[in-house]
DNA sequence: TGTAAAAGATAGTAAAACTATTATTTTTTT
DNA sequence: AAAAAAATAATAGTTTTACTATCTTTTACA
């Protein structure tokens, strides 16, 4: 199992300077990821940043215009990688459900890492996607920053999964709504069983967490896609809708 | 279509002064609902507020202890409300499948309105809990929130939804993660129609987009619920997961 | 070696999120 | 109806955050 060099890009609108490119920009993103894991977004500041890593508040703002710019491009940052994992592992493979099992293998994250940049800590990382993620797009200001391209790596990953449902059933009427419904349900059911245990089936327990995650979004994934099609031996009838009354 | 009186209870540990009995309270409800619909929780402060209303600013500081607190308020007023709706329409139903219906069609928003509280704008906090809900249990303070009852509305009415999920079809094993996905899902695609509309089916068209959210709903819930008990003639095999490959 | 860009150091502003205090009004009790 | 209690209003103050301005020093590199 090689550890790849994967390069990550991130939409440019993200950034004032590059950080991925400077030292004191490298130091911002490790540390950022580090601090947010460990205090959440409303905690983190600038402020606590510059201390941690001995610079200046000045110094970090002509990076990243504010905190919410910096956060958006974690999560770019993220997403980038995830779909980047997923071309790694699915390059190969023939068959569409194969590789939308791959897929929700990756974002469940029980798929093996196969990338390390040195300076992002992906693990912790993915942990403020799970309890930070939303906030990214819940605000008034989301039209603005859509224009901008703050949201680009989640839709692109999104729209690659919706494609992938429609090669398995080129009928499916509901692909990208399924898509994002995927990636949310990982996410909440990840965050769900670690803090609100009522809302979830899956259990933190025993480091099986993200493969129960993945079990989950199969059984909803292809149940979905293919329920409406295979009743009543494959032929394509709504037996479920008359079913159900 | 009568407007029935509906006593919305909320938990005690949301408030220090219950808002509902007192005239100050309910100018406190009426207009930050107003505000944070129009302004969005990132600017909503309650200086604002207290000027909005005529008065001061510690002066709500008695009746809840922050702004957080006011917001998870609302929220829970409103879930109260959504289970309210559901249980009036609901009660006389003798099938499981039409109840849960009702219950999509409630939490799509697409259900006719049977009751109003002259100080609440439901329209308006409907708005609030599709646009900032997610913020209020994704932060740090989860956990203690958790346990002084933030969010046990939520928690109830999704329990009620993966009641009614078992009572249809007894042998599906995952209720709980369905209820809420459902109910995220049916949050997720409203705003996405309207704010990220690649990351949706349904379309923010000639008011009909809360009955394309219940559509998609009942195809997913139903479509889930059923998939993989009623491949084969009705036996209770897996074939779909043979399928898959 | 010189120049431009980046980084550091320091200081400052405006607003938010409270808290404290006191005065006034309203409600309740006797 | 008067006294006591509670709620509200008015004012002022603290700490922190988010951000800006300015100036000096260091670093990169041509």
């Amino acid at each position: 199992m090689n550890n790849l060099i994967i390069n990550i890009k991130v939409h440019e609108g993200l950034y004032l300077i590059d950080p991925q490119t400077t030292k004191l920009g490298r130091r911002i993103i490790e540390h950022s990821v580090r601090m947010i894991d460990e205090m959440g977004m409303e905690c983190f500041t600038f402020g606590k940043l510059s201390k941690e890593i001995n610079s200046a508040e000045p110094s970090i703002y002509r990076y990243f215009e504010n905190k919410h710019q910096l956060f958006v491009y974690l999560l770019n940052w993220y997403w980038e990688w995830v779909a980047a994992r997923i071309n790694l592992n699915t390059m190969n493979i023939e068959s569409a459900a194969k590789r939308l099992k791959i897929v929700l293998d990756v974002i469940a994250d029980s798929a093996k890492k196969n990338s390390s940049i040195e300076f992002v800590d992906e693990e912790a990382l993915h942990r403020i996607v799970v309890q930070e993620g939303a906030k990214a797009y819940h605000h008034k200001k989301v039209d603005a920053n859509n224009k901008e391209g703050f949201f680009l790596a989640y839709k692109q990953l999104c729209e690659k999964i919706a494609d992938l449902v429609l090669e398995i059933n080129p009928n499916f009427p509901y692909p990208r709504s399924l898509a994002s419904t995927l990636v949310e349900t990982a996410n909440n059911n990840l965050y769900f069983a670690q803090h609100l245990p009522r809302l979830t089936d899956v259990k933190d327990e025993e480091n099986r967490l993200s493969q129960s995650v993945k079990d989950l979004l199969e059984y909803f994934c292809f149940g979905i896609i293919y329920a409406y099609d295979f009743t009543k031996n494959g032929k394509h009838e709504k037996t479920l809708l008359s079913l159900q009354n």
